[in-house]
DNA sequence: GCCAACGTTGGC
DNA sequence: GCCAACGTTGGC
């Protein structure tokens, strides 16, 4: 089992939608990085942390887990997508792939970045090192326990 | 709204 | 294959 991270502006897709919704396919990613890891390394079980960026309170929103593997995002074949449709993308080759997430739990309050930055654990964290962009990233064990940990302390549970 | 850092594009 | 120009991300 692995652990993940994906960021999402709330402004979008919160986790009260997915809240709501419970099951979501993960569409839109347009970077080869996060798609090689949905693609390629993401499994059914894992687990993933919704992070908000973006927004007023930054942080980590709550808790995901991955409902199916990679397959390829439909938006990039429908013109009417707009943004997320790639001319250059086709069935036979697709060039975007997804995955669905499935709810878990919402912390009762953010986990703000600010106070994931005072974990020593996470000084060598995707996340937390200056000028990472990327949307979806591999999280160690280490990294997972240590904020679940501080969302325990926080009594954000 | 600003801007630093990063990723992508395209001319050469 | 290099790299300048451009577009995007995302914290502040």
């Amino acid at each position: 089992m692995q652990y993940w991270l994906m960021k999402s502006e709330p402004t979008s897709f919160s986790i009260h939608d997915l809240q709501q919704v419970r099951c979501e396919p993960w569409d839109g990613v347009r970077n080869y990085q996060a798609r090689n890891f949905m693609r390629d390394a993401m499994q059914v079980g894992d687990k993933a942390f919704l992070y908000h960026s973006n927004t007023k309170k930054i942080g980590i929103a709550g808790i995901m887990s991955i409902a199916s593997t990679g397959y390829p995002d439909p938006t990039q074949f429908n013109p009417e997508c707009g943004y997320y449709y790639d001319p250059k993308s086709t069935e036979d080759n697709p060039r975007w792939y997804l995955v669905d997430v499935q709810f878990e739990q919402a912390f009762s309050d953010i986990l703000l970045l600010s106070e994931l930055k005072t974990l020593p654990q996470l000084d060598d964290c995707l996340l937390t090192q200056k000028g990472s962009r990327l949307s979806v990233m591999p999280l160690q064990v280490k990294h997972w326990q240590a904020i679940m940990q501080l969302a325990e302390q926080k009594g954000l549970l």
